[in-house]
DNA sequence: TTTTGCACTCTACCGACGGGAGTGCTAAAT
DNA sequence: ATTTAGCACTCCCGTCGGTAGAGTGCAAAA
């Protein structure tokens, strides 16, 4: 389908493309349909609102364009932001200065998770839309180092430095106390082991060393393992992504509805649709446009989603986006989405 | 003011303050305003409507009450809340079975973000209104133990073991790569020096140690200090709360308006509002409610809070509630915040 | 091919109107 | 002295009709 959309660009006068960007963009604008005397007055083309009026009605035969009601203009369709976005859009640069703001913003955090905390605030800040930036699960960074920390009782602090500078703290039951020493004698055995590895490799590495090791009567090394184990079995907090400007979508009018928003807002909070969404984009080479039904999912059907994946040395490493309304500013949100997603992806390279 | 409201009830009849409690009752349930004729019916005195228009009409006197405009039934003032909750309610106990589903679902949680998060979203749920689980500056827990990992380059990540159980990383850059064994030597020394003692304290007795350490020539000593210095300067990432079920604000009526809904959520965002309020119930014993504008901020105006604080051996530990329409079930909402508070109490104490 | 002219349609807004709900007051009843 | 019945009054809310405005489609003229 939208394969066809791309092809309508051919399929028409330049003067209808004209006449059918200048209204999508005033559409955009101002969120009213437009008319056929509006767009005649606005226009440099001197021609009638009854020419235009016949134009438009061709386009609205393509599909590109509808009448909410019979005496009000036309809006896009589905279909007419497709063909607009992909054909007649042209991305304007973005202020240097406004990028290098950003840029400077971004560099100074040395947190991960901050980072992307940052990067969503300010993506939604500078949009006025809601942002998103997620880790995928594909990430799952081997493992560099494995420590332990006596804690009292009965308990150890496991700390996982993976290979990002991200770190993860378990913490874990023994069935015995175990001297800072023995801990360290531990976590050496399990870096000799495991460093470098995945996390799932790490875990059916660890059962053959414990069918090898059971033979054998170091008890520490069994208890090593055993610590390990535990640790990795903790809730591995899967999929996760940051939201920052969910306010921003209201007040939209296509987004008034109370009714519509919570349910919008509460299928952010369950994140599952849009998980599936993002991991969509992943594939995707680089900024990648939904617009209204096209998501699937029927809570954005009112909404377009902007993604672009984030990577690091040619591997990619997530997805961020904005989501908004289908009558978004386009032009100035994509190269805003793109930049962004290429300064996360720098400022996580220097981190490494 | 409100001291005003709980003497309302000694200078009332029987009949009248059991009139409006039905009155409060029948509105807190439907949400319409509330008519003699509805009363008379509703109510088993067996009253006329006309007798209880006059009674009605001696409460609006006392403030208790007020009608919307001329023929609409009445609807209890701030001030009738006030009365309703100081001095009528009787608040029903919670059913056993699902207090001990709560506790179960509590108790098997050892991580504190997301027993903050569990417990957040349980309340919000139970109660289908907004909660809010906070942890306060008070907190500040004492430092029980400090790590050293070497990462790559000249990075160390800083390990602080705290009280509580909870762990904090920090990443620092050094002047120079350390060894394992000198980090374990530099930890071992900061151990014996701040172990025990809370974040502001160990600031300044680092500060004496270093003067101190200036004639010694041991350069590890002084790196060590330098190192902590660093982590503990690293931000420490304030007060905070977290908020759950935003979204079961919107749909009640007196909520319905977009600009409002939206503002309400914006001063959830941006935190400070509601900690400052939260913050005046710390040094409350028990449950404390505000209704309306006596929580003195206008975007709650529409809005009650039931808030607790929660403690571990006789110390506070931070507050935690719920925020809702004024009109809200009181006698449901209260005990379930206050029992809330109390498991939360325990099972953190368990963890300790 | 474009424009003009015109009939037509649909919405949004306004004012009028009536029913419904509820009140307050007065006078009668208990 | 209370309580009740009766009644006039007020206000809201939904409906209806009418109108102005915006915009359309079509046919005929330019």
């Amino acid at each position: 389908m939208s394969k066809s959309a791309s092809n309508d660009a051919f399929q028409l006068s330049e003067r209808s493309l004209f006449l059918f960007k200048a209204l999508v963009e005033h559409f955009i604008e101002d969120g009213q349909p437009v008319g056929s005397r509006t767009l005649a007055r606005d226009t440099k083309l001197d021609l009638s609102p009854a020419t235009i009026r016949n134009i438009m009605a061709d386009l609205e035969d393509m599909g590109l364009l509808r009448s909410p009601h019979t005496s009000a203009g036309r809006i896009p369709t589905v279909r007419g932001y497709r063909l607009f976005v992909d054909s007649l859009l042209r991305a304007n640069n973005l202020e240097q200065d406004e990028v290098s703001r950003m840029a400077r913003e971004l560099e100074a955090e040395i947190n991960v998770q901050v980072l992307m905390e940052k990067t969503s605030a300010m993506l939604s800040d500078i949009t006025q839309l809601a942002s998103v930036v997620m880790l995928p699960r594909s990430r799952q960074g081997a493992l560099r180092q494995i420590e332990f920390v006596a804690l009292a009782d009965n308990r150890v602090l496991v700390i996982l430095v993976m290979n990002d500078r991200e770190v993860q703290n378990r913490i874990i039951n023994t069935a015995r106390r175990f001297t800072p020493a023995e801990l360290q004698q531990a976590a050496n055995y399990l870096n000799s082991i495991c460093s470098g590895k995945d996390l799932t490799s790490i875990k059916t590495e660890l059962l053959q060393e414990m069918q090898q090791v059971k033979d054998n009567v170091n008890e520490l090394m069994q208890s090593a393992i055993e610590m390990a184990q535990q640790a990795f079995s903790q809730g591995e907090r899967g999929d996760d992504y940051v939201l920052a400007g969910q306010t921003n979508l209201m007040g939209f009018a296509e987004l008034s509805d109370v009714e519509k928003l919570k349910k919008l807002f509460e299928s952010f909070n369950q994140k599952r649709d849009l998980l599936h969404l993002l991991e969509q984009s992943i594939g995707a080479r680089g900024v990648q446009i939904f617009i209204g039904e096209e998501s699937g999912y029927e809570v954005l059907d009112d909404c377009s989603i902007v993604t672009s994946p984030y990577e690091a040395d040619g591997q990619i490493l997530g997805v961020l986006g904005v989501i908004g309304p289908t009558r978004m500013h386009y032009e100035r949100v994509i190269p805003i989405v793109d930049i962004t997603a290429k300064m996360l992806g720098t400022t996580l390279k220097s981190l490494n």
